[in-house]
RNA sequence: CGCGGGGUAGAGCAGUUGGCAGCUCGUCGGGCUCAUAACCCGGAGGCCGGAGGUUCGAGUCCUCCCCCCGCUACCA
């Protein structure tokens, strides 16, 4: 912990290039990610911060054969983007690289053959899905079948979209590859795995006994994969996109993305410098991930490979929902960076504010715009904005703009700048402990300071009666709001450099925090223009209608591609078996411990009976008491849960697995039959 | 008892090794008029999810239970 570092790596999770960045994203990553570069650099550490986008992977070649384009083509298309948007949002990384780039191809070809050469894999045989037809072998995701749980006809070999089961390709009824439509055989295949049972000793002791100061969150998900026990994992995969397997024989294989992703840390140092060991390799640099809530698994890879470093720290974030529910982009439920930028021009660091102070460290949580209207009025506008405002207008006004000196001060005076320089302490603290969003409520807490320091000093006041105290005055309320400029530069980089050029002054370092020497008297500042504006409730309206917008278009676009085909006819015997009737539900309560289950207790006009449904997500079960539905009786009984099922409740399932019911127009008798 | 995270004011959060329950926003009242109707002061608002236990003392440590989120399962 007290270790000294000569010099600091940080890494970000590379983005997946098959879409552009979203609040989500920015929230767990990369917004962290630069306040902690900034501030590293800002005290003048020798620190490097690299990224890159991640463009293999099964999703990349799905998406380009979708709309007909190239692998490459896709990649090239968002890493543009991404690169674009970072860079706009003032992303300060060193190196952006992409994991295409012929410097990774053989910093992770060498990275595997390494391993290869000390017998570090296990190689193991399997049968898997070919098809004949085009030749090739297929991934989950390219195989489509029948779901065996909700009869789905359109189900992925990994998943099945339409009930949420996870599967397994050998799952899936009458599967047939997505390339060609033909039915795919069996075949076998050699991969390469990397037995992480093997190094789970090590990750044990390395995590458990030596990084006990991980946030809980980190910490509580790594103990539990290491007590769940590691399982030797695939580092090649059947697929023509991506790091060919450097070892004969291999055609065909490349590495898997998991094991590819992780080596662009390595190879963007070596696009950005040719003294990349010397951070990669040295006990005294300090490296730190900044990733999703990901895996312990490139450690593992390190440890393996042997010559490198092992990061320090893993300050991984929880997840940010979205107006109360999960971002997703599936469902286009999201706020696209590269969007934000575009409709507000010049608010980058409203968002990297909002995003800051509301980041989900301990826990999910919820970026609504509501929140972001009321952070920028009232918090930036009207505490940080304002401040700057005052002091620079009040200096305009008395002084044509010329920095008054600094004359005896009060004891008033010099128990604000005791106060002032207090939070330096606890705002290192802050970033260095990874707590960003305390760290910036004592970014903010210079300008709380240099607002209280005008309203109880009243210059406006005492410039009628004692003009020499005002000087004083304002010589150091404009010494706050340069305090206050380098506080704010790791998270708001654009309004602290707007804040240099009204000043007039040259960039401070990290150590000058703190001073009342940082303008010197005679200065001449700067124009004073506004730090931000209000935002009016029509643009967060407007934000609202857009996400609604957005999220209706995709379900209304997937409900007219999803509607399933007529089923085989059948006889009016066959229908003239079932048992469909009218039933008043008596009471209906949540199956404990389930999401999806109430346990509902019917009067079907035959008896009384239970049955349990899967609509708590749609019902609660005080709406449904008293209700008339329509009940298939001579189902089969079916244990759900420990509780007899016995029947089921009749609904319509629109495209999206949402559930309505189904119930007479009027009122009628329990047991009136269906038919 | 499946695993992990969380439960502290209306909302969002902090609370480090046990020592007077805090911060931001909102709300109510007052002040100020330099400032983007912004700022400053004050008030109200908490059984710290619940129940036991350890302790002189528990938001904090121990045990059990409940609720929310993610993973998993459940959808006839």
């Amino acid at each position: 912990m007290s270790k000294e570092y000569k010099r600091y790596l940080i890494t970000s999770a590379l983005p997946y290039a098959n879409g552009p960045v979203h609040i989500g994203h920015l929230a767990g990553v990369y917004v962290p990610s630069d306040i902690y570069t900034r501030y590293l650099r800002l005290k003048g550490h020798d620190v490097i911060s690299v990224c890159g986008s991640d463009e293999h992977g099964v999703p990349i070649t799905i998406k380009a054969r979708k709309e007909g384009i190239t692998p490459q083509q896709v990649v090239d298309r968002y890493h543009e983007i991404i690169e674009r948007s970072f860079r706009r949002l003032g992303m300060s990384f060193d190196i952006y690289s992409r994991t295409s780039s012929p410097t990774h191809r053989a910093t992770a070809a060498d990275f595997f053959r390494k391993l290869y050469d000390e017998g570090k894999f296990i190689e193991q045989t399997s049968e898997q899905f070919y098809d004949e037809e085009a030749q090739t072998f297929l991934a989950d995701r390219y195989i489509i079948g029948t779901c065996p749980h909700c009869q789905n006809e359109k189900a992925y070999g990994d998943q099945c979209e339409k009930c949420g089961s996870t599967l397994s390709s050998n799952e899936l009824i009458n599967p047939r590859s997505a390339v060609s439509g033909a039915v795919p055989v069996k075949r076998e295949t050699k991969h390469w795995y990397l037995p992480l049972d093997k190094y789970e000793q090590f990750l044990r002791e390395w995590i458990l006994e030596g990084h006990k100061e991980w946030k809980s969150n980190v910490y509580g998900q790594c103990k539990s994969w290491l007590d769940l026990g590691l399982q030797p994992r695939a580092v090649s995969r059947d697929l023509d996109w991506g790091i060919p397997v450097p070892v004969e024989g291999a055609e065909g294989k490349v590495l898997y993305v998991w094991f590819d992703a992780p080596i662009g840390y390595i190879s963007a140092t070596k696009d950005l410098t040719p003294d990349w060991e010397k951070y990669w390799k040295s006990e005294d640099t300090k490296m730190v991930h900044f990733i999703g809530k990901d895996n312990i698994v490139f450690p593992a890879m390190l440890k393996a490979h042997g010559d490198y470093i092992l990061p320090e720290n893993v300050p991984a974030n929880e997840f940010l929902n979205l107006e109360g529910d999960k971002i997703s982009t599936s469902q286009n439920w999201a706020v696209w960076l590269h969007e934000y930028l575009d409709e507000f021009p010049g608010k980058e660091d409203v968002l990297r504010y909002v995003l800051c102070a509301n980041a989900p460290e301990t826990k999910d949580n919820d970026f609504t715009w509501k929140d972001f209207q009321s952070r920028n009025n009232s918090e930036l506008v009207a505490v940080l904005g304002n401040f700057v405002n005052r002091a620079l207008v009040l200096t305009k006004k008395y002084y044509d703009g010329v920095v008054p000196a600094c004359g005896q001060m009060t004891d008033y005076d010099k128990a604000t700048i005791d106060e002032l320089q207090k939070i330096k302490a606890s705002l290192e603290r802050n970033i260095e402990t990874y707590h960003f969003r305390e760290a910036l409520k004592d970014a903010m807490a210079y300008s709380r300071i240099g607002n209280k320091y005008l309203a109880d000093t009243e210059p406006w006041k005492v410039v009628k009666t004692d003009p020499e105290r005002v000087k004083t005055i304002l010589n150091i309320a404009l010494q706050i709001t340069a305090n206050t400029a380098i506080a704010i530069e790791p998270f708001m980089p654009f309004s602290a450099e707007k804040m240099l050029k009204m000043l007039a002054v040259e960039k401070f370092s990290w150590e000058q925090l703190g001073s009342m020497e940082l303008i010197a008297a005679g200065h001449t500042i700067g124009q004073a223009e506004l730090l931000f504006e209000k935002i009016e409730d029509d643009v967060i309206q407007k934000q609202l209608d857009k996400l609604e917008a957005a999220r209706r278009a995709k379900l209304e676009a997937e409900a007219a591609q999803n509607v399933t085909e007529q089923k085989a006819e059948v006889s009016f015997d066959d229908f003239q078996k079932m048992d469909i009737r009218v039933s008043t539900i008596l009471a209906a309560e949540k199956v404990a411990k389930t999401k999806k289950l109430l346990k509902l207790s019917i009067d079907t006009g035959i008896d009384k009976r239970t049955i349990v449904s899967g609509i708590a997500e749609y019902y609660t079960p005080e709406e449904l008491v008293g209700r008339q539905v329509l009940v298939l009786a001579n189902l089969a009984p079916r244990e759900i849960k420990g509780i007899e099922s016995r029947g089921m409740i009749l609904m319509a399932e629109d495209a999206l697995g949402r559930l309505v019911l189904v119930q007479p127009e009027d009122k009628t008798m329990a047991g009136a039959m269906i038919g």
